[in-house]
DNA sequence: CCAATGTGTCGGAGATAGTTGACATGTCGG
DNA sequence: CCGACATGTCAACTATCTCCGACACATTGG
């Protein structure tokens, strides 16, 4: 059940968008360090920890690594999310409502 | 994007239970608690987090205080999740083919 | 009022996460 | 081979999270 590890994994901002901008296609993990107001270092850390949620996948090309986003596992989340859709979307009944049926 | 709270509440598997148990209607914070291997102020710091990301609120109810579900936060998850959507839905083209294309 | 009850909050201990500079590893061009 | 380069990993520090026991505060019932 390392299902934690997805949620724990977008918990981190510099995470989001890491995976927001390997969504645009592959990137070399210089590249992707750029990006931040980060050591190469840190940045090298998120993408372990996006790794092990197995949110990226990572090829060697040459002498540097090209990171490539592998979204399956953000179903998990959606899975997780979908039996709350119906409190925000085709919402008919407010939530007053709802509150006094459980009185 | 200020709203890091509700990634970061979701973050842990207790906050996670915690609305999932909502879900099915308002409880008491006592009954909450009993739900968990824990203490209760433990879980009365979890509520409290839920709360400051806007995912609970809270009535008094006697000398009891009631938590109701605020679900309406949890679409800024989906929003921020639906353009990976298509990775993993209606999947028309390998991801070798979309690497290939940024190579 | 006063004691009992239900809960939030605080202080601190222990665990985990985030960050960085220094170092190790592996790859390419000459 | 060898030096330059790209990158992962390590040690160590700090910040943040999680948890608990103790205490504070409000509400209720006598």
């Amino acid at each position: 059940m390392p299902d934690d590890a997805v949620f724990l994994a977008l918990a981190h901002p510099v995470r989001r968008r890491l995976l927001q901008i390997l969504a645009e296609g592959p990137r070399i993990a210089g590249d992707l360090a750029e990006q931040f107001d980060l050591s190469r270092p840190a940045v090298a850390e998120h993408l372990q920890i996006l790794r092990r949620a197995a949110l990226v996948r990572d090829e060697q090309v040459g002498r540097q690594r090209r990171y490539h986003l592998t979204a399956e596992p953000l179903a998990e989340v959606e899975d997780w999310l979908h039996p709350f859709e119906h409190f925000w979307r085709a919402r008919l009944r407010s939530f007053a409502d709802i509150a006094e049926e459980n009185t």
